[in-house]
DNA sequence: AACTTGATCAACTAAGCAGTTGAATACATC
DNA sequence: GATGTATTCAACTGCTTAGTTGATCAAGTT
């Protein structure tokens, strides 16, 4: 049952995995959001919404299974912080692809550019 | 059994739920991956892969309705084609929240290290 | 020790998704 | 018009997940 990868190269794949699947729910957007103006304890990050707050919890385990936040402990409290490494890898996996396709269709520009205009 | 969001603020949220989910299978990832080389057919784009070509069909309408891909018709093919604005939408959405909590914690060092050295 | 606050665990339900097989559609060629 | 190729549709299965309620644990307060 252990969902942590052996393989470096698939925990690579896993932890990308959580990632963005994290990110798919708009809740879970909401509460990254809420972190990046500061550390929060799971009762003021629940607060805003409808939901419990266990349902807040379990939000908050899928964003720290996914390494995107860490939580320390304060007496009973359990605030967590947004670690902002976790979605600079996430931006440079984007970036990547985003720069190859993106070089290709100015390549590709060029080339018809220069087909219209054989000067 | 409409999909799409009427209201323009859930149809951002929409398209980032979406677009997040979209990426949080390696098989997908994998696709852009390949997409960001250049377009290709459903066919070329399942070759490498033990799936079926249904599978992959599907995987494909999932980055079409993210709208990470775009789709263009050859006779019975229908080319991929990446869309790096897509991509472009999701760096701003993750980097708008990552410099923000990174600004904050740099802002908490300085004033971590002046109480240090109050000189 | 009893009580309150903060948070998690456990069990369940309803919904969604990745994958399959088999049938159907769309276009191109013979 | 029949055949082959590229792709999608439809129906089904197994697994995962967001949400709920009720119980439990952990730490501070009286």
């Amino acid at each position: 049952m252990s969902n942590v990868a052996a393989d470096p190269e698939t925990a690579e794949e896993d932890r990308l995995n959580r990632a963005f699947a994290a990110l798919s729910d708009p809740l879970r957007r909401k509460l990254v959001a809420r972190l990046a103006q500061g550390d929060a304890t799971v009762n003021e990050l629940a607060e805003p919404f409808s939901v419990t707050l266990q349902a807040i919890s379990k939000h908050l385990r899928v964003l720290e299974d996914a390494g995107l936040i860490t939580r320390s402990r304060d007496a009973q409290r359990r605030p967590c912080h947004l670690d902002s490494q976790a979605l600079g890898r996430l931006t440079a996996w984007l970036e990547g692809y985003r720069q190859a396709a993106e070089e290709r269709y100015s390549r590709l520009d060029a080339l018809l550019a220069s087909q219209e205009d054989p000067s």
